[in-house]
DNA sequence: ACGATTATGAGAGGAACG
DNA sequence: CGTTCCTCTCATAATCGT
C-alpha cells in the first residue's frame, strides 16, 4: 500500500487537534549511534527515551525484527537486557518455530481448531446461522459432506426444502470435474475448515460413518518433509471464500479464539510472495487462515493478493454499479484499434512502473516492417508478451501505449482523478500500490449493518486511501480516522478526497508507523472511543516478484514493517479497542 | 533537486506433455 | 508420476533533462 523509501520527514501534525499533536512528538530525528552489542553487560533498560533506541538497535543488528524488540522492550520495561533477549528469543521461536515447537504447536492447533466450519461461528451475528446447523446435519447424515451442502445452501437459499438441496447437490456432483467445484473442494481443505477428503463424484455412499469419523480428524499439516510446513498452497481459481458472479462460496468459517473481533482487522499482501511468508504471516496474525482472492473476478485487471482478517463473510455484498470486467468493456476506445490476434481480455497486475516509449516504438517498427497483415507469428508472439509484460493497450494502428493514470485509477475503482496533482510518476507508484477497491469493498461490506453509525478506523500504510474509499463506498460512515501513511504525497491525496466528498468524521494523518507508540495510539483511541477496525497492507517491496533487486522476504527493508502492523494491532486488540 | 525515462531476470506455479 | 514449457510478478537503480 505504503511507500517506505521516504525518511526524514518529521511531519507530526495532527492539523486537527494541538492538545494531541504534542503526545505525537516522541522522539527526535536524530537516532543515536549503536554501540557494539556486549551481551555479558548487563543494564537497566528504560521505558523510553534515547537509550531505549539504542538497545532497539542492538538487538535489530542481532537480526530481530523491530517491532519484536519494541514489542520485547515495551513487556519488560525496568529489566535487564538478558530478560529482554529472552523474550525476544521466545517470540523468535514463535515466528521461525523449530521442529520440536513446529510439532506442539500443531498438535495445539488441531485440538483446539478443527472444529465443524457449522459448529462454531461468530456469536455476535446470530443472523448469520439461522436453523441451517439441522438442515445440514440432515444431509450430512444422508452421506453428503458440508461442503456440499453449505454450497447448495449459498446457492439456493436458506429456505430451500431439503429435497431440492439434494437434488441441487447430486447435479452439482455429476459435474465432471468442475473447476469451480473443484476449487471449493481445495479450497476447503487447504482451509482446514472442513477435511472431507475428496468430493465423491459417485452419488450418495453409505460410508457417511467413515466420512464423519474423517471429519474429525485432523489433516496433518506435514507428511514428514519439512519443507511442505511453510509451503501455503494457493486456490486455483483465486476466488477466496467467494467472490460475485460466481455461484460457489462459503459462508462460514472457524476463526480461531485469539483472533476474534471485535476489534476487527484486515491485512493485504502479494499473493505470490516467497515460500514461507504467508506461514509466517499468518502465525502472527493469529493463526488465521489468509484468503487469497484475485481482482480480476471485481475489475478488468488481474490482482492476485492474500488477505487476512477476522471479518463475518456471509451476507457480503458487491459494490454497485459493477465495474467493467473485460478491457474492451473497461476501454471502449482501444476497441477499434485491436488487432484480433491480441485475446487478451484482462490487464495483468497494474504495477508501479509502466512501459518506455521506446518499447512501443520498437513494436510500431516490428509490425511495420513485418507488413503482413496479420503480422507472422513469430512477430505476433514478441509484441504479445511486450503488451502482457507492460499492460499495453492499442491507440492506434501499430501503436502501443501503457496505461494513463486515470485509467489505472478507474479500474482500481478509485473516483476519477482521485491522484491528480501530484507528478505523472508519483501516481504510478501509489496507484501500483494500491487496494484494489471493488475487491476490499466487498469484504468490508459485512460491516455495513453492524457499524450503522459508523466506524473508528485505525488505517496503517494508508497509501492514497483504499481502505477509506472502500469503507465509504460500502455506505459505513467514517467517524474517526488514524491514517499513517509515510508518503507526504499521498497523505495529501487521502486528505484531498476526505474534503472533497465532504466527510463529516475526523481525519488524522501520522507519516512513520515505526513511531507510533502505545503512548500514541492508546492517546487517540482514548480521545476516539477505541478503534474499531485495524486495516492496512504493508510494503510488498521486498516480496514482489517484480523486485529484481531486493527480493529479501518479510525480513527485508521495507516488508519487515509488517511487524508494526502486528505491533500495532496486538496492542490495540490486548487492550480491547475501548477506551473511555 | 526533481521528475521522467529506461534497462534490468529470478523465481514460483501451473499447464501440457510424455 | 516426472519433465518441459509457459506465464506472470503492489520494483530498483542508474541516468538524463530541465
Amino acid at each position: 500500500m505504503a511507500d517506505s523509501d521516504e525518511s526524514g520527514s518529521i511531519d507530526w501534525n495532527s492539523e486537527d487537534d494541538r492538545e494531541i499533536e504534542e503526545a505525537c512528538v516522541v522522539a527526535s530525528s536524530s537516532r543515536p549511534r549503536t554501540p557494539e552489542f556486549e551481551p555479558s553487560r548487563a543494564m537497566e533498560i528504560p521505558a523510553s527515551g534515547s537509550s531505549a533506541f539504542r538497545i532497539k538497535d542492538q538487538f535489530r543488528k542481532m537480526g530481530f525484527p523491530e517491532a519484536m524488540v519494541v514489542k520485547a522492550i515495551e513487556g519488560n520495561e525496568g529489566r535487564s537486557e538478558e530478560e529482554i533477549l529472552d523474550t525476544l528469543l521466545t517470540y523468535s521461536a514463535i515466528g521461525n518455530d523449530n521442529e520440536a515447537e513446529r510439532q506442539s504447536r500443531n498438535e495445539m492447533e488441531h485440538s483446539k481448531d478443527n472444529t465443524l466450519i457449522y459448529l462454531s461461528g461468530d456469536d455476535r451475528y446470530p443472523e448469520e446461522k439461522p436453523d441451517q446447523d439441522e438442515i445440514v446435519a440432515v444431509l450430512v447424515e444422508m452421506g453428503y459432506s458440508e461442503d456440499e451442502v453449505l454450497v447448495a445452501l449459498q446457492r439456493c437459499g436458506a429456505e430451500t426444502p431439503i429435497d431440492e438441496l439434494a437434488d441441487f447437490i447430486g447435479a452439482a456432483q455429476m459435474v465432471k470435474e468442475s473447476d469451480a467445484l473443484a476449487a471449493v473442494n481445495e479450497f476447503t481443505q487447504w482451509h482446514n475448515v472442513s477435511s472431507t477428503t475428496t468430493y465423491s463424484r459417485q452419488h450418495k455412499s453409505c460410508n457417511h460413518i467413515e466420512k464423519k469419523r474423517k471429519l474429525l480428524v485432523p489433516i496433518p499439516k506435514n507428511d514428514g518433509r519439512e519443507e511442505d510446513m511453510d509451503v501455503m498452497h494457493l486456490p486455483n481459481p483465486m476466488i477466496g471464500y467467494g467472490v460475485p458472479g460466481e455461484p460457489y462460496a462459503i459462508s462460514y468459517r472457524t476463526l480461531p479464539e485469539a483472533a476474534r473481533g471485535p476489534p476487527y482487522f484486515y491485512y493485504e499482501n502479494v499473493a505470490l510472495a516467497p515460500k514461507g511468508v504467508w506461514a509466517k504471516i499468518s502465525r502472527f496474525l493469529y493463526e488465521v487462515q489468509p484468503e487469497f482472492v484475485d481482482s480480476a473476478y471485481f475489475c478488468a485487471a488481474n490482482r492476485k493478493r492474500g488477505y487476512i482478517h477476522n471479518l463475518p463473510i456471509s451476507n457480503r455484498f458487491a459494490l454497485k454499479p459493477l465495474p467493467p470486467r473485460t478491457i474492451h468493456e473497461a476501454l471502449p476506445s482501444t476497441k477499434k484499434w485491436w488487432p484480433s490476434w491480441d485475446k487478451r481480455t484482462k490487464f495483468n497486475c497494474l504495477q508501479t512502473c509502466i512501459g518506455s516509449a521506446k518499447l512501443t516504438e520498437r513494436i510500431r517498427k516490428e509490425l511495420e516492417k513485418s507488413d503482413m497483415e496479420p503480422p507472422s507469428l513469430v512477430v505476433q508472439q514478441r509484441v504479445l508478451d511486450e503488451c502482457r509484460r507492460w499492460n499495453l493497450v492499442w491507440v492506434g494502428k501499430n501503436k502501443v501505449a501503457p496505461l494513463e493514470p486515470d485509467e489505472m485509477e478507474f479500474l482500481l475503482g478509485f473516483p476519477r482523478d482521485h491522484t491528480r496533482g501530484v507528478s505523472r510518476t508519483d501516481r504510478y507508484k501509489a496507484l501500483g500500490n494500491t487496494f484494489q477497491v471493488d475487491t476490499v469493498a466487498y469484504h468490508l461490506s459485512v460491516l455495513k449493518d453492524v457499524y450503522p453509525e459508523g466506524m473508528n478506523v485505525l488505517s496503517l500504510f494508508s497509501g492514497i486511501g483504499g481502505a477509506e474509499v472502500a469503507l465509504h463506498k460500502v455506505g459505513v460512515p467514517l467517524k474517526n480516522v488514524l491514517s499513517i501513511e509515510i508518503s507526504e504525497i499521498n497523505r495529501r491525496i487521502l486528505r484531498s478526497w476526505w474534503e472533497q466528498t465532504d466527510q463529516k468524521g475526523t481525519l488524522v494523518e501520522l507519516d512513520d508507523v515505526q513511531r507510533v507508540t502505545n503512548d500514541i495510539l492508546d492517546k487517540w483511541a482514548r480521545n476516539f472511543g477505541g478503534f474499531d477496525l485495524i486495516i492496512g497492507g504493508s510494503p510488498c517491496n521486498n516480496l514482489s516478484g517484480s523486485n529484481r533487486v531486493s527480493r529479501d522476504g518479510l525480513e527485508g527493508a521495507h516488508s519487515s514493517l509488517f511487524f508494526d502492523y502486528f505491533r500495532i494491532l496486538d496492542h490495540v486488540r490486548s487492550t480491547g479497542g475501548i477506551y473511555q
